[in-house]
RNA sequence: GGCCCCUUCGUCUAGCGGUUAGGACGUCGGCCUCUCACGCCGAAAACAUGGGUUCAAGUCCCGUAGGGGUCACCA
């Protein structure tokens, strides 16, 4: 009764993953984990203009990234083989023969260019262009160029069940005899894709919304090759401000541009997935959480908008999340892509942690801890307000005490804070900055004490230093 | 244009006939405070619209409007 699940995601790789495909394979990988089943990846590679190895590389990348492994597919194989379209030619053409056997497929010698002919004719009546059968009773000639077509059966609607749509109708007024092989006799996409599913015992198919307008000629054609018709999901479109479909004008789509900005990828995981899927009111979850909750019937039926700040602030409330080690291990290739070697460096779990609830991405924390790694980069509008020549006694007070203490540590140096700021009868905060100033180059930090401590003795001593040649002028 | 799908705060959503319509992001106030964050407290903010069904409709049905998708020898 209940077969294991087995879903599939199957990109064409004529590109990097766009987030939205990213976000179909990922509600995939999490049903066949929820269930126990299989998670199947396939190349839909038949459109031989676009696709490229380029983008078979950068789909599995991304999808090794975001961590969505595969038990089927490139690489690891699996027993449904080979998982490329364009090396299961034979089969494809095994059934299509066995479609044109039984006389549910024809072959056609319509020319490309006497249909679109034919099309714009129609819209110059402004007719509805359906292919009107001109071949379908030809004798079958294989010495002539040819296409198959699909034989449409005579029926009134085709109907089908969505997982998220609820029951799907179509009149078969709309659809045709579709050409399901080309004259070269690579097939099309509705039946590659059902054959695939056939052959590969996919029994769920999950993907985007733009294709529920082919799920009514495909339901057909499973019935035509005589098998069962597989359950459907028809995931919601991702959508950019303007509520169009997300592109590239609204920003980066690609995942592996979020892991380039700092992202990190617990959170992409969990910010798509909520992104037209809920659990109550919860808003972050962990891998772990999504496979034992997701399933379908929580997911919405509408477009979703997608949302650039909120995925920041799922990114920051990871980040905030991990342990510090962690954190820093995380952090390590974003650091060398701004030129810093810090790896081995003792203080970069400290300097993780006084940054891990500032930071927004991993890109982020590198930029705002820079100064920790390398020579202060002065800001002039700081300089300017901070480091004036009233700044001067100040500095040169904490500059003492600190040279005249033994050992550092919070407890110290808040006294000594306090003592100066007391002594010229000043709010802290009129301590605080310049000394921020001096040893950040900015106004910005974590606390003033967990700067000295983190820089240490001799570096804040220099940093204060070179500031007194700035505030003398 | 035909066909298909969708419609709760600006955004993501909860709701599955009876709720002061809840949460989250963002926004705005306040608290905390050495800066920036974090955190905490509070506020503004939604059932597209018109008809039904029902004692009762955000929840069910129909229409309208709006939005999206799709109409290839692309996927």
């Amino acid at each position: 009764m209940n077969a294991p699940v087995r879903v599939r995601f199957a990109p064409s790789p004529t590109g990097y993953l766009h987030i939205g495909g990213a976000r179909t394979a990922l509600l995939n990988w999490l049903w066949a984990r929820h269930t126990g089943g299989k998670f199947v990846l396939r190349i839909e590679d038949t459109d031989r203009e676009r696709s490229t190895d380029e983008a078979v590389a950068a789909i599995l990348d991304g999808m090794r990234w975001l961590g969505l492994d595969w038990d089927e597919g490139p690489g690891v194989g699996g027993p449904f083989g080979p998982y490329f379209q364009m090396q299961r030619l034979d089969l494809y053409r095994e059934y299509a023969e066995r479609l044109v056997r039984g006389g549910k497929a024809f072959a056609c010698y319509c020319t490309k260019e006497e249909l679109d002919l034919q099309r714009e004719q129609a819209r110059a009546e402004k007719r509805q262009f359906i292919y009107p059968g001109t071949c379908r009773d030809l004798p079958y000639d294989p010495s002539r160029r040819h296409v198959i077509r699909f034989r449409l059966p005579k029926l009134e609607e085709v109907t089908f069940t969505d997982l998220v749509k609820g029951a799907i109708t179509r009149p078969a007024s709309t659809l045709q005899d579709e050409v399901i092989v080309r004259a070269d006799g690579v097939p099309l996409y509705n039946f590659g894709a059902v054959v695939d599913d056939v052959t590969m015992e996919i029994n769920l198919v999950a993907r985007g919304d733009d294709h529920v307008n082919n799920t009514a000629i495909q339901v057909l054609l499973y019935e035509a090759l005589g098998y069962p018709v597989p359950a459907f999901a028809h995931l919601p479109m991702i959508l950019g401000a303007d509520k169009t479909r997300l592109s590239k004008r609204h920003g980066a789509t690609s995942v592996t541009a979020y892991r380039d900005m700092g992202f990190l990828p617990e959170a992409v995981v969990n910010y798509l997935v909520r992104l037209g899927w809920s659990h109550g009111d919860q808003e972050i979850f962990t891998g772990s959480e999504l496979v034992e909750h997701f399933g379908f019937d929580h997911v919405g039926a509408t477009a979703g908008v997608f949302n650039p700040e909120k995925m920041v602030w799922v990114n920051q409330t990871w980040m905030k999340s991990l342990p510090p080690a962690e954190l820093a291990a995380r952090s390590l290739p974003y650091y060398r892509a701004a030129g810093l070697e810090v790896e081995g460096d003792p203080r970069l779990p400290e300097v993780v942690r006084a940054f891990q609830e500032r930071a927004k991405t991993l890109v982020d924390l590198v930029t705002q801890s820079r100064c920790f790694f390398a020579p202060v980069e002065m800001d002039p509008k700081a300089r300017e307000k901070f480091l004036g020549p009233d700044a001067a006694p100040i500095l040169l007070g904490i500059r003492d005490g600190i040279s005249a203490t033994a050992t550092l540590d919070a407890g110290v140096l808040e006294k000594l804070f306090h003592d100066v700021a007391a002594a010229r009868s000043l709010g802290l905060g009129k301590v605080a900055q310049p000394v921020r100033v001096a040893l950040t180059g900015g106004t910005a930090s974590p606390g003033i004490y967990d700067v000295v401590l983190l820089l240490g003795r001799e570096e804040s001593l220099q940093r204060i230093d070179a500031a007194l040649r700035l505030c003398a002028g």
